[in-house]
DNA sequence: GGCCAGGACACCA
DNA sequence: TGGTGTCATGGC
């Protein structure tokens, strides 16, 4: 009984995700994330976006490659100062340049900078290597590994905690990996539909969906309990 | 002037 | 294990 009520509980979670899918997809069409040129800048946006908003890490890599340094070689060789000055734009700047001077540095050592030595290790082992590596948590992990490596790992980040809770999908706990197991445990593991997915949650979150006060009414219809209050 | 933005880490109880 | 302070700029 308890095994049908949970098989239950995943067809309905599964049916909500699916139903969300479409109209987010409806509403902003195709977002062919992540913008990056290739999948090194993919790893420094997902490192420079913590806790900022995407138009300033836009200017800090402007300035990044304004000055020939986007590889990892170039951001080992600069000093911590140089490397602040080039991303100040984007905040935390003295925080997240020893992040990429760490995540330069771990990127010699364990791959000599090929990355394509690094994308053959299966997704556990990647992101427990990656997990390792200061400056790297749960997020920028997924980030790397669903939009630089193309594997299927669903990124949770604040966006998407804030939707699935207006949407009344509630995880076990309110631990990153429990949000997770909501999406990957109801969805087939699929890296275009996680990489759309999350994109999608995104732009909505950007569009609507602030902190409470800020609510706004979304394209989710009545499926978003804030829109039934509204 | 205050709030917020595509987090992570260190420290403490 | 979970809560809190810190890191910081730029747009609205």
């Amino acid at each position: 009984m308890a095994k049908q009520r949970e098989a239950m509980t995943s067809e309905v979670v599964t049916d909500k995700l699916n139903h969300i899918y479409r109209r987010l997809l409806d509403n902003y069409g195709i977002q062919q994330w992540w913008p990056a040129d290739n999948p090194f800048q993919v790893m420094v946006g997902a490192i420079l976006t913590q806790s900022a908003t995407w138009l300033n890490v836009e200017k800090a890599i402007a300035n990044l490659k304004a000055a020939q340094v986007l590889t990892p070689s170039a951001l080992r060789k600069l000093s911590l100062a140089e490397l602040s000055a080039l991303i100040h734009p984007c905040g935390y700047y003295n925080a997240k340049a020893r992040k990429l001077k760490a995540f330069a540095g771990w990127l010699e050592e364990c791959c000599a900078d090929n990355l394509e030595k690094l994308f053959v290790l299966d997704t556990d082992c990647l992101r427990q290597q990656l997990l390792a590596v200061y400056g790297i948590g749960p997020e920028t992990a997924d980030s790397i590994i669903l939009y630089a490596a193309g594997k299927p790992v669903f990124v949770i980040d604040t966006y998407t905690r804030r939707i699935s809770d207006r949407i009344g999908l509630v995880p076990k706990s309110n631990s990153y990996a429990a949000y997770q197991s909501l999406f990957m445990d109801s969805l087939p593991a699929d890296t275009e539909l996680f990489n759309e997915y999350h994109a999608l949650l995104v732009c909505l979150g950007k569009d609507v969906c602030r902190p409470r006060p800020l609510c706004r009414l979304c394209c989710l219809g009545d499926i978003c309990r804030f829109n039934e209050i509204n």
